[in-house]
DNA sequence: CAGGCCAGATAAAAGGATTTACTTGGGGGA
DNA sequence: TCCCCCAAGTAAATCCTTTTATCTGGCCTG
């Protein structure tokens, strides 16, 4: 059985709430030598607190509940690494549920840890929130009485903090690169599902053609799943088309775009630039490094503890809203559009 | 306020008991119509149990506690994976923490993960168990009272479970591989840190060469940090020797090392074979598609999981030892040694 | 010498469930 | 008529802490 305080106020003769006083460092009338003699004898039994019934009286359990679409990409991992990492700084800890991209787990999971007693819920959905659900999800929100961060997705309605990337600004300056350095026939691989995310890269991307008067092509645009395999596909339909550059929504399919490139016989970046966005670990090891949009994950995980935190000290008072600012890296996988052709 | 099991027995003016009873599931005398009223009630009232409270009382919290030194890296990420997936199949949760790859660490989040009550420790540990902290450790696991489940490491004093992959057959494989196709002289690439894992996969490595009669030279092996730096700072010195393939402790490193073999202007496979370890959904991905040894991650932390619930229910009763057979995957990163040479 | 005050504590309620042991009232059998 | 039993419930203890309100005995002061 595991050591209790009253276990130490039966081993010190003082009482339970004695020991609960000193060991809490709370404002007490103890004699110096009964403080002493509780804080050795909790030391010499081992003692710790069962957080559970610390929770139960304090309403407090310094834990954070994270939902999160899939621990396994890449992406989500490092966010999640960030977030603990801070969170672990201020002496929280995190209790996290994958949802498989499925959004009805996700409400799911967070009635789940929001039973469990979570001080602030942290979502991050990749999968569509639809009409549906995005009304029981809101309902949960609004009477769930904690924080709720929401990562990588605005959704107004919800009123809560939100931490983002800002999405347009990133692909405005993938494809203005691409645009500077000549290219006029830009292909685009997006993602399948009706999000918030590629929406806004698009919204980008277009807003970079707009700028230089330069025609933005529907049917240059062709999406899939966020995979390589996706990536893969989508560029296969495209390729059949005069284009000269391709952006990918994101790094894994611009990987799956990559071999589609390359079996068709076209060599990057000499015949066709390809960028990506995220920046994954692995971009830059390719044997042709690739260009693409540095994504911040990890401090994006650190900032989104920071912003749940100061929610549950402030009661939930003030919402933010905080958005990062996307990187261009350039590497080897984009170069001038070349004169013949 | 949230709603408690209260709320409903005062509405259906019933007891407590009675509600509890009904909602359980637990044999009771109440009649249909009352199991009726408490069940809609509940259910109009949007009751979920305060899993605190149910924890404190049972002494059961549906949760399992995952120590993992680095949440960020690609094998670790998919076996969490594995493990959430699990875990949630059988209605349990995870509560993790990440240790940052530092020992120390490890051992308070047990520590803490367990005052939250959790029903099992999963351990997953990197770096070194020294001498002291090993004594720490096996006083912990021996008091805590919990099940406690060791992944990829083997330490027969903790007496507990373990799950692991037999990397002494994996690199036995990869080193076979290699023989095979006439390669003499092969280089090896391992990790720093004086691990359970690296030392089998070295003696796996030794018995290959045993069994062929060919020697294994100590003076082509180096070890380094298991990261793509690491592996590419091994390679620029092994590079020196008149080897013909070379022999990863991991894919980052094997992905370190291809960038320092072309960097001194060789080519893989025709100049010189590469064989990586653990097979990260990358290694596919490579413009020369890696040969590497696969370790089932995901199944792996699948398999924990059900090894841990199993132990929860015998009452840790029986210890079980797992190892999980790893698959040589040939791709096209190896070839038989070139004739002129 | 009564009253007040202070040092040094503690009793008891609360938090939200589970679970064991007990209650109550009515009907049936001998 | 008496007793027993059964259906339908409930009271109260328990899990472990925190926290508020209260207690006790001695000393000082007027």
């Amino acid at each position: 059985m595991r050591v209790t305080i009253k276990d130490i106020a039966r081993e010190t003769n003082l009482s339970p709430t004695a020991v609960s006083l000193v060991l809490n460092h709370k404002p007490n009338k103890l004699s110096a030598e009964s403080r002493e003699l509780i804080r050795s004898t909790a030391e010499r039994l081992r003692y710790v607190p069962n957080q559970l019934a610390v929770g139960l009286v304090t309403r407090q359990t310094h834990t954070l509940g994270l939902v999160i679409p899939d621990i396994a990409n890449q992406y989500y991992a490092t966010l999640a690494s960030g977030m603990d990492v801070e969170a672990r700084k201020h002496g929280w800890n995190i209790l996290f549920s994958n949802t498989d991209d499925q959004s009805k787990n996700a409400l799911e999971s967070l009635k789940l840890l929001s039973s469990r007693g979570v001080d602030a819920l942290i979502l991050a959905v990749a999968s569509d929130i639809n009409a549906q659900s995005r009304a029981e999800y809101r309902e949960f929100i609004q009477q769930c009485n904690i924080p709720v961060v929401l990562v990588n997705h605005e959704e107004p309605s919800f009123r809560c903090s939100t931490v983002k990337l800002n999405n347009k600004a990133g692909a405005y300056d993938a494809v203005s690169h691409l645009l500077s350095l000549g290219h006029r026939r830009i292909a685009y691989i997006t993602s399948d599902e009706d999000l918030h995310t590629p929406t806004e890269r698009m919204l980008g991307a277009m807003q970079a053609c707009a700028e230089m008067d330069v025609p933005f092509l529907t049917e240059d645009v062709r999406s899939g799943q966020y995979t390589t395999g996706g990536g893969a596909l989508a560029a296969e339909a495209l390729l059949q088309k005069p284009i000269t550059a391709m952006f990918c929504f994101n790094d894994m399919m611009a990987f799956g775009a990559l071999k589609t490139i390359r079996q068709m016989g076209l060599r990057v970046p000499e015949d066709l630039s390809l960028v990506g966005f995220d920046d994954v670990p692995f971009s830059a090891l390719l044997d042709v490094p690739l260009t693409t949009v540095r994504q911040p994950a990890y401090e994006i995980g650190r900032e989104t503890v920071r912003v749940a935190l100061s929610e549950i000290e402030d009661g939930k008072r003030s919402k933010q809203h905080i958005q990062f600012e996307p990187e261009l890296i350039v590497r080897q996988s984009t170069r001038a559009v070349s004169k013949e052709k």
